[in-house]
DNA sequence: GCGCCGAGTTGATCCTGATCAAGGCGGCCA
DNA sequence: TGGCCGCCTTGATCAGGATCAACTCGGCGC
């Protein structure tokens, strides 16, 4: 039931890994690519980028990419598989503080303290870009677009740690969660409607701050509604109108 | 009892404002001068960030600095004052994302979405430092130290947001934030130990995803308990060593 | 085969904090 | 001066979700 990574379970999706693409190794859906193309350059900046660019992988399920304390050096951009980051406090408890899809970057919040205040674990067997952020930040003084880019994704990050804060139901919570999934799944060009949890429901309530068994409920309960259909961790989003309609609290006018 | 800055009843603080010190209009206590002034540049990026800078204000208690969906053009430094961000869902409920004080930043997060995601609203009487965001690219692009200060800012705000994210108690919560609070006056120079509470009980209980009821149930115990001495919103800490404790549950290892 | 283990589900009970309600206090304006 | 209104406080009740507990299921190692 949850066998992790069943390759030939997965219906539609051509698997959540971005393709390696061109002959110079670069990714085709990387996080950085469209700061690029986007603004006209071509090969010499991609090229830069190359230069300071390292793929790394593959991390297995629950080993680390980055640990807390450890110094900051890089962000890392998610090739394939999934990343979840967590902070302890002093007590040992675990928060989950977000999930990593293929194409999205981790590490962001490290620039500031210069080390890493979080935890990311591999949730899946996942690939990486690493890029050095001294090395990238050089470039994006030469780069407008990469400068840019960089902001964006900061801002952007900032955007969506605050739709979290809210106060809201368990039922907000999950319907909003399954949403946003599918949203990041459609943006990187996966199956919007259908796609496999590799976090284990545990996790997905550590995140949305409920307990496990609140989540498991309202799984039940949204499959009994006809809302979604769920095996284990193979989801398939029957209504998506009706979760964006009791999630849209969360989401901003 | 909540006389909106009275202006003799601050007693050690100077008055949260921060002073306008050089002849050339920068402030002292600004947001960026660090971002020069530490790295060793002097005058003249100095004067570079006086031609995009502008003062703006006075704005009072309940104006708008901006609001939801007005096109981002600038970023604003508190030079004075305090406020709060607030975003609305369509519903029409509040959810204060946070509160500012001299020396601080507001309007980061719009950048990604290139028009501001929430209201920000002066709780004081409060003056602005206001950067055209496209100049202060264009200048970060040429100063590297004004470039590691803008991603510094960014990541900085990151890590703060999710600090919030955590389900914790009521007391821990208003611990934390009194802590913190009273660690960010300090940092600008002002009396760690003794403050004035700008913003209502209502607005610190939404910020914390409590109710106004808990907010004033859980200060009210705390006076009893001769951890803090409360009347109306002048607080001072009367044992910080054991709200940090209440409240450590919310800090990082 | 057996037993262990972790993930997930389901049921019963409890508790924290929300909600409802009432009243005090001070500021402000007619 | 009186009355209104917001903010704050305090008390009583309620409910959503946490917690405790029991059970299933599948994988894995011996």
């Amino acid at each position: 039931m949850q066998s992790k990574q069943p390759a030939g379970r997965l219906p539609e999706p051509p698997s959540p890994m971005a393709d390696d693409g061109d002959a110079s190794r670069f990714c085709g859906t990387c996080a950085f690519s469209s700061a690029c193309v986007a603004a006209g350059y071509q090969k010499p900046e991609l090229a830069e980028l190359h230069c300071l660019v390292e793929h790394v992988g593959p991390f297995h399920a629950g080993e680390h990419i980055f640990r807390t304390g450890d110094p900051f050096r890089a962000i890392f951009a998610v090739r394939g598989g999934t990343v979840k980051t967590r902070m302890s406090d002093r007590e040992g408890r675990e928060q989950v503080l977000g999930f990593y899809l293929p194409g999205e970057v981790i590490g962001l919040n490290a620039i500031y303290p210069e080390h890493f205040p979080c935890d990311a674990v591999a949730l899946d067997t996942s690939y990486f870009c690493r890029f050095s952020f001294p090395a990238m930040s050089a470039l994006a003084a030469r780069i407008p677009a990469l400068q840019k880019h960089l902001f964006r994704l900061l801002s952007k990050e900032l955007g969506s740690a605050s739709l979290l804060a809210g106060d809201h139901s368990a039922d907000e919570r999950v319907a909003a969660f399954l949403m946003e999934l599918s949203g990041r799944y459609a943006a990187r060009g996966f199956s919007a409607n259908r796609f496999h949890l590799s976090m284990s429901r545990g996790d997905i309530a550590n995140y949305l701050r409920l307990a496990a068994e609140t989540v498991s409920r309202v799984l039940t309960r949204f499959r009994s509604q006809g809302l979604i259909q769920i095996e284990g961790r193979e989801l398939e989003l029957l209504d998506p109108p009706g979760l964006r309609g009791l999630g849209q609290g969360l989401l901003p006018e």
